[in-house]
DNA sequence: TATGAATGAGGATTCATTCAT
DNA sequence: TATGAATGAATCCTCATTCAT
């Protein structure tokens, strides 16, 4: 590694390995900022510096396009966590912390976190998106979720819960978080601020988590 | 002659009172299975029984018909839940309870419930419909949701929240639960099941608000 | 005529016959104002005062109403300048101005003045409709001009002239002085002045019919 | 293959510099037959020779399109007229004559001819349209003919008029000229001869602007 | 005679996709 | 690989006309 590489590529054929992802990345822009149907590939192509001919070598069409900007996104986001719960070894509280604050860290001030809106709102007219989505994103971050809690209950550190459909309403303040800055939130006169609100979040999701007995702990270091 | 006949009012007459309706109810069953962008105003007409040109005697244009269908649908969901409140005198978690389960009879198994999927996605295309849709139901609803859980506050039955942030929270689950129908709902190979669901958000939510004291007795009788 | 009339018909009924009027009136004010393709019946029945369905029991259509817009306006006009020149007696460089200065007089500030160019403009669509101005309206005309002009010449007033050309190019600044105001006028910093403009038509017109010994005394008294 | 190929220019490349001017060569005669109104789009594209997507590529709509033929076609006379003008060193007579007849020759039998009808007619829907027809077209047919007039007095040609009013009665019979055979010229049983009519023009003009003793001569010269 | 709700043919415009170069 | 000119299907919207009342 510390040999200086021989012939860095000439520009052109760097980029031509690059293209993918540069289309990808400006597709992400255009579909978070515009929605899927009033993005035209016309504009993916400007914003991308290629034309519009040369996204159909990539992409087989918009479709593909707009999932590719889905998969291309999500997924390193989701491996993300998982790598940091399978290394975690703090109290379950503090992991479920750690992965709240850390996704929005990672995501939140990105475009990345538009995408949940888009695939909502296109989940409709992209049956197969969405199945995708379900299955790679939602399932895998709900189990994650779930194992999550669940390492919390089996150490004894959280009640016992319906983890099942619990999963699920935990997950929806986090995802409305995403959507609501792309769809309401410019409509506010004074914003919603995302450290705040995932405070109350934290403090209401760990609150309903805890046993009858650390519940007083935790009240007493509240009122504290 | 003499005798009045029973005067059979007269039939366009009457249809031009139903038409708006008609064709709302039309539209919202379109809009919410295909998108906005996805309903062709032929189709809506065609629902509604009406031809092309009939739809542009009631409403402007389609977007004024998509702001009508929201307008229309959502405004007596939310006036419903503000008399509920008003005229509730039991405990305030029973008051959470029924006006989360009463929203959800009302509405959940109705199209209605495919709005505000409809509307986030959107929101980005007609900013004034977000507006409208942010100050006309999503702050009368955070505001409803709010006084709810200041008079449980008043009252010695819950604990002291940072509740403007907590309201944003606490409505999440509510709004993803009617997203999920909409979007990834049919993805699931286990449905999953809104009462369950709710269950599980009222369990999390009111678990979470409870006194240090009263949780203990409630966890007591959980276990029970 | 000093006896009272007997019984005014009731308001309605006096209205009934009033009302192609009324609506040639309204129809005229919006054709010349908006053109006629862009008018809609719509406006000229609200102008008018009726329901759209009135109309249709006036006149066929919209090119009847057009038309009827047309002879109804147009025909007294050309009756009132062949009146003129039937009862004329002075000389006719004199009939010529009193003509001309007449005419406009009659219906420079009128929306007749508009007709011109609306039938100009949709002779191409109506091709009935042109051939009825041509020979009512055009024709009546340049026989008009052209006996006046002949008058001159017999009485030796004028000198001989191409008198079947001539009056067409004799018309030719009228009909443009009525079309400008209703094309170009608007776009005028310094607006043309009617007034000054027939002065110098006439002006023109007459030194160029005079004999060459009156030429001489008119250049005299112009000198003057 | 060393012989250099005689380089067969790039088909589409070399149609896309010619694509306008076909389009608008479409256009014009469409526009010119139909009036703008009843012209199709589909059938310009058709006409030209491509689809009707193409126009969108070259003209931003319909309106634009039509902009372009009255621009394009109309600037082009202008100069020629003006060029003439400059270059001319005959008498003011002659001058006038050559531009009169020139202008006829060179567009009186082509589609140029129904550009003037066209303008009046879509005057009031496309403001500056008229705006620009008039300070481009108008204003500079005017001031070339008012030079052209004013050479004629300061050479001692012509009497002295009221030159300002009398260039708009001068040019009105050739905007009519122009005018007429694209309105009832088509009505006529025995048409219109455009020499002829503008021998009377020019007879008519031209008598009226001769100096008194010129005029003796030409009377003698036309009884001759 | 009068109304005005309803109709539906017709045309401008957009934009994903193709393909000759 | 890359281009971008060309395509044409798809859809919103208008408005003259009809007709039941």
């Amino acid at each position: 590694m510390n040999v200086p590489e021989p012939k860095p590529l000439p520009r052109w054929a760097r980029r031509k390995d690059a293209r993918p992802e540069e289309i990808i990345a400006a597709a992400l822009e255009l579909f978070v900022e515009r929605g899927y149907a009033s993005t035209r590939l016309d504009d993916v192509a400007a914003h991308a510096g290629v034309s519009k001919g040369t996204l159909y070598l990539y992409f087989e069409n918009k479709e593909e396009l707009f999932k590719a900007v889905v998969r291309g996104n999500m997924l390193p986001v989701l491996q993300h966590g998982e790598d940091l719960v399978q290394a975690f070894s703090g109290s379950s509280a503090d992991l479920v912390r750690q992965l709240v604050r850390g996704w929005w860290e990672l995501t939140g001030s990105t475009r990345i976190a538009g995408i949940p809106k888009l695939v909502i709102a296109e989940s409709g007219n992209f049956p197969d998106l969405a199945k995708f989505y379900y299955d790679e994103v939602i399932q895998r971050a709900l189990s994650m979720f779930r194992d999550v809690l669940q390492r919390g209950v089996d150490s004894g550190e959280f009640r016992e819960v319906d983890n099942d459909h619990l999963v699920h309403v935990a997950l929806a303040p986090l995802v409305m978080l995403a959507v609501w800055g792309h769809s309401f939130g410019c409509c506010e006169r004074e914003k919603l601020q995302p450290a705040r609100y995932l405070d109350a979040y934290l403090d209401m999701l760990l609150h309903s988590l805890q046993l009858a007995q650390a519940q007083e702990k935790m009240h007493a270091r509240t009122k504290k």
